[in-house]
DNA sequence: GTTGACTCCGTACTATGGTACGGAGCGTAG
DNA sequence: CTACGCTCCGTACCATAGTACGGAGTCAAC
């Protein structure tokens, strides 16, 4: 057969099998039919979709607790919505500080590169010097 | 006296006293002058906004290290220019991944937020849906 | 029909990033 | 000049997120 069973699921969602193992422990992913014959998990392919969301949102500092909750977010027609949207959107704000904070390591990086010519260091440059002159050192 | 003495800057800083000694333990900020007379640590404002820095970094998902590797990062005239050149360029990609990851999650939110109207659950919705349709489903 | 690769499960170990503790010294306000 | 709060240091402890291990069962191929 051909299914997806957990080592072959684990390599499509590039992590080992024990990696699968304990999201299931920690609730992150359910688990699976175990067909009562061989007793082995059986994979949807919507759950290795949802094991690279959760580490790509690792990558991005969230831990797998708040990746719970972003994954619990959804609008059914049995949910609260008010409540959905409410944390939704708190997420949000909180998604749109770290794309600006990445934006500024962005802007620093490139600062940083055009400082560095290939030939000849010019002016001096650290991202620190860069982060503090391009967001203009607010708190004082 | 009105020195900047662990505790201030600790405070300033927005961490614990214990924090900023780890943070010196592990190399990422310099032990700062310790006056003979006291020996407490005494600190530039600037130390306070290296932390500030690691902080923020660390929300976006950086690891320690690699907020170490992104500090170092210096172009000045004692640099192997080309060398700082490629580092940068390589967290440069990093970061844009993570801009770009944070964005479909962004649309997602948005999205998510959009189906759930105030009153009334209409659309079915889940951020993993948002993503999928929203990212067209690349590798299949 | 046995061998090798894979799965099952529980438990133990690891690395990272702190946080807490405790005894000793410093320092300023009353 | 003493009391209280802060600092010093090392060590111990904690949560998070895996990673490894080991004995037992399963499957597929030779």
């Amino acid at each position: 057969m051909n299914e997806l069973i957990i080592g072959k699921a684990a390599t499509a969602a590039g992590v080992g099998v024990e990696t699968i193992r304990f999201y299931e422990r920690k609730g992150l992913i359910e688990q699976p039919p175990k067909p009562l014959d061989t007793g082995f998990r059986v994979y949807p392919e919507e759950t290795v979709q949802r094991i690279r969301f959760i580490r790509q949102a690792q990558e991005i500092g969230f831990s797998l607790r708040e990746i719970d909750e972003l994954l619990s977010l959804r609008a059914d027609p049995a949910a609260d919505c008010a409540h959905v949207r409410e944390r939704a959107a708190a997420k949000l704000e909180e998604v749109e500080r770290k794309i600006e904070q990445l934006g500024r390591i962005r802007s620093a990086l490139n600062e940083l590169i055009a400082a560095c010519p290939g030939r000849g260091a010019l002016r001096e440059c650290s991202i620190m010097a860069s982060l503090i002159t391009a967001t203009g050192e607010s708190a004082r």
